[in-house]
RNA sequence: GCCGAUGUAGCUCAGAGGUAGAGCACUUCCUUGGUAAGGAAGAGGUCUCGGGUUCAAUUCCCGACAUCGGCUCCA
């Protein structure tokens, strides 16, 4: 006998061996049905392996999250099954589950395969699945496992065979399709009722470029088809909040081929909203002790040969710009911090007044690879909002929380909730390719851990992802599409003070060299924006957006009274236009309601007469009347809410 | 940079080997209105660009450029 403890606490008792299958059925049919694999102590399992010692057991289904993803691996396996079908010879590289479905690197030899495809590839999928093949799983051994993938001729298989340990292999076979896989999968394929092939893309064998260029296929599948169907619209409703989409629809900034790919136009109401932006942060800026500096948008390329960026990233980068003296060459600047490190360098130091910290909303320019331009979110001209700290050790962690404290601010006035704070560490295997002591390393990855600890901070942890001269801080917001994105980014640097050669004299009268943060809460003005359009689907917090109001005349004869108010509503700092134009009144709240204008003040003869205002609040209708002071105080009410005052 | 797809009016999209269409937006006129589309007329296109095939190409073929989806990269 052996006792199961399930996840409401209570214990059962079984004759060892019984699979988890076996246990849900004593339980219920209906729960039988539904379920697609279990964890046992933690560890997710088949449903039909069995249980020999006393264990937690959980009975994973579609609504769990480990449930979904055994199911999309299996599904991975249905779709390699369909496409062996389909094309004949296909070889196989790696098919796991991801978080919005699963998808499977293939090599289809000369045969390539698009969109046309994928109605035939779905149709096969569900055939597949309709013959409720189970997925069986057998242990082989590596000389088996090789011969196998031999006969089959399936190179990439033979490659990942050579990284496992013989005793350690496991097949899976589902129909006529057997996979090298350590599993676990659903009990068998007629689970797959609804499936979709999303996308088509090229990937790397093993993420190398060097390597060749396999097909990946994305795919989705699910229980039932209309949750299949609920998907589809979900992503549909997602790309209507797309920045390129809204950008070009609300008139905030443009491409043009004529100015080139990757170089961004700010329109009118766009550059209106970046300002006060800009505006917002200056403000908690100067309160936080920056110093605003100013610096060129072109730099000498020595200044790159002397922070070592030219070595690193110049022949990638927009080339060096001649002048008529031959022995002169300047670089469009790609970041500002060799820049600030001059600044500092303008006269010596003392420790009494560090921190200096010097900050710029600086244009940087870096030619970026075509096929990674992405909307505003990757660009080849964009301004950080940029500041180096210059520090004493001592000061480092104390100067990161501080940050901290402002990133989350930003945060917060524009109501971004969900993020996540990735601390970007060396790599563990490879630490030849950073610049820097041990010991500062060290120190600095111990300081960026407790300061994001003691901020409570929900982080993860990334090795590898350290930038050369030091770890960083990111904070990680996902678009539209959940596609991850770093905004504000917090970075040590022991590198620049070095290279650079900064000093400030301590208080023993000695030289000592200092520590630079480099720092962005937005990140860039570029991306922040084209990720804050899609956060608010367009419609930007009241202090922020470009018209805060609509006054709509009934009529044209009202139209000269409606100039009136908007300008008595400038006298309340309210920004708002007039809708003046030939229509009627249904048709221009249409109208304004779509372009997302918060407010609308419709006004005629009794207006007029009353100096009082019927609000319209957009999305919500009709909020009443309203003297001019307590609409004021409504759209007051509404900023100090998220940026206080 | 690589793989795949796409490129027709300001926007969203139809279309066909015989030099182009819809809806919205725009302009003008009528209408002067009370909370999510009033009516009529008009204007608007080197069908991304460059070659080739053809009597004829925006359509078929090749190339470039740009955009989109990924991969790699991201100071």
């Amino acid at each position: 006998m052996i006792n199961v403890t399930l996840p409401d606490g209570s214990v059962r008792s079984y004759e060892s061996p019984i699979t988890p299958l076996e246990i849900a059925t004593s339980i219920s049919e209906g729960l039988a049905r539904n379920v697609l694999a279990a964890k046992v102590d933690d560890q997710i399992a088949d449903l039909t392996s069995p249980l020999k010692k006393d264990c937690h057991l959980a009975l994973l289904k579609f609504d769990d999250v480990e449930g979904k993803k055994t199911m999309w691996h299996s599904s991975a396996h249905l779709m390699a099954e369909a496409l062996e079908s389909l094309y004949p010879g296909v070889k196989f590289g790696i098919g796991p589950a991801i978080d919005g479905g699963f998808y499977y690197d293939i090599d289809c030899g000369e045969h390539t395969i698009s969109e046309k495809d994928f109605g035939a590839i779905e149709k096969k999928m569900l055939e597949l699945a309709s013959t409720k093949s189970p997925y069986v799983r057998k242990e082989i051994s590596k000389r088996e496992a090789i011969a196998y993938f031999k006969e089959k001729g399936d190179e990439y298989k033979l490659e990942l065979l050579e990284d496992l340990e013989d005793g350690t292999i496991t097949f899976y076979t589902q129909g006529g399709f057997t996979d090298l896989c350590k599993g676990p999968h659903i009990p068998n394929t007629g689970f797959i009722k609804a499936a979709k092939i999303l996308k088509v893309a090229g990937a790397y064998w093993r993420g190398d470029e060097k390597r060749k260029q396999l097909t990946r296929l994305y795919g989705i599948t699910f229980p039932k088809q209309k949750m299949l169907t609920e998907h589809m619209h979900l992503l549909e409703e997602a790309a209507k909040r797309d920045h390129r989409k809204l950008g070009k629809a609300l008139e905030l900034f443009a491409f043009s081929q004529n100015v080139g790919q990757g170089l961004p136009l700010w329109l009118p109401k766009g550059a209106e909203l970046r300002e006060r932006l800009e505006q917002f942060l200056k403000k908690a800026q100067v309160a936080a002790g920056y110093d605003p500096v100013v610096t060129p948008h072109i730099g000498s390329k020595k200044l790159y040969e002397t922070s070592g960026h030219y070595e690193k990233y110049g022949e990638d980068s927009f080339q060096p710009i001649k002048t008529p003296d031959q022995d002169e060459e300047f670089l469009l600047k790609p970041m500002n911090c060799p820049h600030h490190c001059e600044i500092y360098k303008t006269k010596p130091r003392s420790y009494k007044e560090l921190p200096v910290r010097f900050a710029e909303f600086g244009t940087v320019y870096r030619y970026e690879q075509s096929g990674e331009l992405h909307g505003l979110t990757r660009v080849r001209a964009f301004t950080q909002d940029d500041a180096h700290i210059f520090c004493r050790a001592d000061q480092v962690e104390e100067e990161f929380k501080k940050v901290i404290d402002l990133v989350l601010y930003v945060f917060k006035a524009l109501d971004f909730k969900e993020f996540t704070a990735q601390i970007s560490l060396r790599d563990k295997t490879d630490k030849e390719k950073y610049i820097g002591s041990e010991e500062n390393w060290n120190k600095a990855e111990a300081a960026i851990i407790n300061a994001a600890k003691e901020k409570g901070l929900q982080t993860v942890v990334e090795y590898g992802e350290a930038a050369f001269y030091g770890p960083k801080l990111d904070f990680m917001v996902k678009d539209a599409l959940s596609r991850s994105w770093q905004l504000g980014t917090i970075q040590v640097d022991y590198n620049l003070p070095e290279r650079f050669d900064l000093t400030y004299i301590g208080s023993d009268n000695q030289k000592h060299r200092p520590v630079m943060i480099h720092r962005a809460p937005f990140g860039s003005m570029e991306r922040f924006v084209a990720v804050l359009i899609e956060h608010c689907g367009g419609q930007f917090p009241l202090w922020l957006t470009p018209n805060q109001a609509a006054v709509i005349p009934v009529s044209e004869k009202y139209n000269d009274f409606a100039q009136k108010l908007s300008k008595l509503l400038k006298n309340y700092e309210i920004r708002a236009l007039v809708d003046d134009r030939n229509e009627k009144v249904g048709r221009k709240i249409r109208d304004n309601e779509l372009n997302k204008i918060p407010y609308m003040l419709v006004v005629g003869e009794k207006e007029m007469q009353t100096n009082t205002y019927q609000v319209r609040k957009q999305g919500k209708g009709d909020l009443g009347t309203f003297s001019l002071d307590a609409f004021a105080e409504i759209i007051n009410n509404d900023i100090n809410s998220s940026i206080g005052d």
